[in-house]
DNA sequence: GAGATGGTTCCATATAGTGGAACTCAATTC
DNA sequence: GAATTGAGTTCCACTATATGGAACCATCTC
C-alpha cells in the first residue's frame, strides 16, 4: 500500500493537471509569452487552451500584461512558494549548518533537492568574494553534470535512479560532460562508493564543486550540499581537501532533518 | 473590453480554482496538516477534498509526508516561482537601485507589491545580513499597518482602494494601529497627499518606517518602498530625513519599470 | 473485540470542460 | 479604401470529469 506513491506523478491527471502543465509551459518560456506562442507548444485546441489561460490568470497564477498581450507567472506563485520552501525543502534547518559551513570553507555553498530528475536549488552561500554564476533559489539545473545532481542519483534506489538518469537532456555543455546513460551511469556507481561526487567542470568551463548526498534513517537521499569554486581559485586536489568538512556537515543536516519537527 | 481584468478574480473558476483554493488554505496553516485538519476548514466534502488533494500531490504541488501522513506546500512551487519572481515581480529591475539606497541608509529595505489587497514582499536588503531568497520575499503582510501597504492603497484607483479596504482584517496590533475602515481611508487620503506613508508602530511595537508608492506612467501603482528601522535607533523625524532618498530611488525603479523588456 | 477515528474506494448523477466553427478587431497588403 | 491575414474571443451541442453520499478498510483506544 506505499508503494504507488513512487510511481504516481504521471503526466496529467484531470484538468487540473493540464492547467498546470499549460502553467510550467509558460514558466519554461522564462519571459512573457503571448496567447499564440503558447498555442504553437500547445497540444490543446485554441478554445480549450484560452479557457485554462483565463482561469489561471483570474485565479493570480498567471498574470497578464494588458499594454503587450503576455502572460507570465504571477505572484500567487511566489507567494505560496514561500510555504512550499518553509515547509517542503530542507533550506530552513539547514540553515544553520551552511553557514558554519560557509565560513569554514569560504566558497560558494549550493544546497540542492532532486526535483523529477532535475536539481533545484533550494539554497545557496556565496563565496566572500562570489563568481558570478547560475543558480539562485528556485532555479533548476541539469542532474547529469552538477555534482548535486550525481551525489544524489547516485544514491537512490535503483528504480528511482533509472528513472532519473532517463529524464537527463544528456548535451554536452563542455568536454568533460558525461553525455550518455552508460557514462553517467559508470560514475554514479563510482560515486556510490566513494560517497562523494565531483563536477570536473562537466558544466561550465573553470568551474568545479565537491558535493555529497544528505541522507536520512534508512538511506534515503533526500538532497545534497556541495561546495563549488573555479579552477582559478583551487584545484580538484584543493576541493578534495574539503571532503571531510562537507561530508560532516551532510551528516549534521541529515541528523536535524530526522529529528524536524513542526511546532504543533 | 478592458474592464473585465479588473473586477474578475472572483472565487472559485471551476475545478481549478476549488483546487487552488486547497492549496491556499494548505499554505495558511503555516505546517504540515493531515488530511482531516484540512477537511474541517474545507466547504468540500470527503471524496471530493480527497480527490483533490490526491491530484495536487501527484502534480508535486503538494509533498505528502508518508511517515507523518501529512501534507505540505511541495517544491514544483519553488520552481515555478522562481520563474514568476524574476517575470512578473518588480525585484530584478530593481536590485541595483535598492542596493543603492541600502548602501545610502544602512538601513533596512523592503520592496513589496499588492497582491488581493495583502502586502507581498518581493525583496528585502538587510543591513547586516546578506541577500536570503525565499525566506523572505514571498512573505505576505497585512496592507492597513504597514508602511509599504499604506503608501500602494493610496494611490490605487477609487474602485480598487475600496475593494482593498474591504480585504482587511483589522487586528488592533498595537495601540496605534488604524483599526477601521473609516480610519484607513483618512490616512489614505493624507498619504495621497503626502506622497509618502509612516508606519508609526501600527504593526509592531517599537517598529517604525516610512514608505513610497512606485508608479509608472499613468500613476499606476506597482508597488512600494521602505526604509524600516526601530525607535532605538531612531525616530520618526529620523526617518523623513530619507524622504528624499526614499522617493528619488522609488522614482528610479519605477523609470526602470516603464522601460523594462524582456530580451526577445 | 466493540467503538472511535482517520483515510480510501465506489458509482450513479450532475456539472464543468471540450473544441469545431464562427466572429471581432486590429494591423497589413494590394 | 476594400480585401486579406492573423491574433484573440465567444458560442454551444456534446462528453468527459468531477461530485459526494455511502460503504468500506485500516488503525488505534479502552
Amino acid at each position: 500500500m506505499n508503494d504507488q506513491t513512487t510511481k504516481a506523478q504521471r503526466k496529467g491527471d484531470g484538468t487540473v493537471g493540464k492547467a498546470l502543465e499549460v502553467l510550467d509551459q509558460i514558466a519554461e518560456f522564462e519571459r512573457p509569452v503571448r496567447f499564440n506562442e503558447l498555442l504553437e507548444v500547445s497540444e490543446h485546441p485554441k478554445a480549450t487552451l484560452y479557457r485554462l489561460v483565463q482561469t489561471l490568470t483570474s485565479q493570480g497564477m498567471l498574470a497578464f500584461d494588458q499594454d503587450r498581450g503576455t502572460y507570465a507567472p504571477g505572484l500567487r506563485l511566489v507567494r505560496l512558494a514561500h510555504a512550499a520552501w518553509r515547509q517542503s525543502s530542507l533550506a530552513p534547518l539547514a540553515r544553520p549548518f551552511i553557514d558554519g559551513l560557509s565560513q569554514q570553507v569560504g566558497e560558494t555553498i549550493h544546497l540542492a533537492q532532486l526535483d523529477r530528475g532535475q536539481v533545484l536549488y533550494v539554497d545557496k552561500r556565496n563565496a566572500v568574494r562570489p563568481i558570478e554564476m547560475f543558480s539562485q533559489a528556485g532555479k533548476v539545473g541539469p542532474g547529469y553534470c552538477t555534482g548535486v545532481g550525481k551525489a544524489m542519483m547516485a544514491f537512490l534506489p535503483p528504480s528511482d535512479r533509472d528513472d532519473a538518469i532517463r529524464r537527463q537532456a544528456f548535451v554536452q555543455h563542455t568536454p568533460t560532460t558525461l553525455a550518455s546513460a552508460e557514462a553517467l551511469s559508470k560514475e554514479l556507481d563510482e560515486i556510490l562508493d566513494e560517497g562523494v561526487a565531483y563536477d570536473r567542470e562537466e558544466h561550465e568551463q573553470g568551474i568545479i564543486c565537491i558535493a555529497a548526498p544528505i541522507l536520512i534513517d534508512n538511506g534515503r537521499v533526500v538532497g545534497a550540499l556541495s561546495i563549488t569554486t573555479s579552477l582559478q581559485r583551487r584545484s580538484l586536489e584543493g576541493l578534495e581537501a574539503f571532503r571531510d568538512v562537507l561530508l560532516e556537515t551532510a551528516t549534521n543536516i541529515a541528523e536535524a532533518a530526522e529529528n524536524w519537527q513542526f511546532p504543533s
